[in-house]
DNA sequence: TTTGCCCTCTGAACCTTGTTCATTAAATTT
DNA sequence: AAATTTAATGAACAAGGTTCAGAGGGCAAA
């Protein structure tokens, strides 16, 4: 069965046209701004053709959105080759700060767009796994700087907490370019110079 | 002139009615998901009224960010009261804290929002001007925990950045309700027990 | 009191955007 | 060749943002 083979790989193929024109226009006018249209358009095909694709507009942004967490997931499971937990832990941020600064749209689109209503209902908790295999493996790496006698005093749950938190701020807040307003000295390396400071109060 | 004073307080109050009614709408609604016929209905007014007193959406937007800017400004002015430096910075953060959590509706509208196109452009200097007071009252303070020898070994821009980074982090997430589908213990006082971690880290 | 001006408010109408669905057209099967 | 299945189309509808010509009411001058 050759044909329906093709078949198949052809439609494959024009959902993955569909989500890459999707992107590129979420990132070049915002997602607000970005029209079923534009993206029709753009790949030269008929606005009735992306519903054919997705169930609408919705199902766009949440492809895009799972698409973002399987590559940052990857990215930080990759950093689990290393031994020392604490080197592991200052490297998950590091690993953490590029992909934002990489890839600001789809960070934007995971993390500061708000969710559309309607998705934060039902299948939610589905679609969230991603986040939340992140945020254990950043708190599995804690739990164990904290076997071997770091963090002392220091609470898991809330530690975990604090350490993404304080990452995810200053990315967040970098690429909605709040920072660039405040008149820093180097704006560009903020996000960076902040997380060694971090790492400085860290530091046993 | 009593007549034209009088006209001139209904126009200030009436505006002010718009307003609170599009305030409350974001917050159950959401912004996108709120209608200017919503608000018009809301008060009982006709949709060109709403457009009498501000040119579009946009700029009922922006009215209430600058609303919420300011009174977080005013709530994190009082502390200035506090002499000890270090105190301060712990109270800038609690009361930043308390505001957003009070306020997430407003907060969200103030730092998650992504500002609408057009106006991050022209005058957007001028808006944002709260937020810079804001931070550097926080960088002043730090200023002065520096000089009394506490952050030993740290650089105060990257630092305020941190701070501030670290704070909103958790509120950002906090409200966005990430936290939740992370299974926490406690998810409700999550920021609290979170800043205490930083603060622990911080302290001496 | 009457006249005319000035404001505010009105809502029908227009445009854009998301979404649907009956129809077309092409490919595949019989 | 005919029938069937499937993909793609785009006109049409609903809803929301925005505009604007005009209604209506108060106020001052006559």
């Amino acid at each position: 069965m050759g044909i329906a083979e093709r078949r198949e790989k052809e439609k494959i193929e024009l959902r993955a046209l569909i989500l890459s024109a999707a992107k590129k226009l979420f990132v070049i006018k915002g997602i607000e701004h970005t029209t079923i249209r534009n993206i029709a358009e753009a790949i030269d095909y008929s606005v009735g053709t992306v519903y054919v694709y997705f169930k609408d507009k919705n199902a766009i942004f949440h492809a895009l959105h799972s698409q973002g967490f399987n590559e940052l997931g990857q990215q930080l499971a990759l950093l689990m080759a290393v031994e020392n937990p604490m080197e592991r832990v200052k490297a998950l941020g590091r690993v953490y700060i590029n992909f934002a600064k990489a890839n600001a749209d789809m960070y934007s689109l995971m993390f500061s767009q708000p969710a559309p209503i309607d998705y934060l209902e039902e299948e939610h908790a589905d679609e969230w796994k991603e986040g939340v295999l992140a945020f254990n493996v950043l708190k599995g790496t804690l739990a164990q700087c904290i076997e071997q006698g770091y963090f002392k005093g220091h609470t898991l749950e809330p530690l975990t907490y604090l350490f993404w938190s304080a990452v995810h701020g200053m990315c967040a807040l970098y690429i909605s370019e709040r920072a660039k307003g405040v008149n820093l000295t180097d704006p560009d390396t903020i996000v960076e110079r902040g997380y060694e400071e971090f790492l400085k109060m860290i530091g046993e």
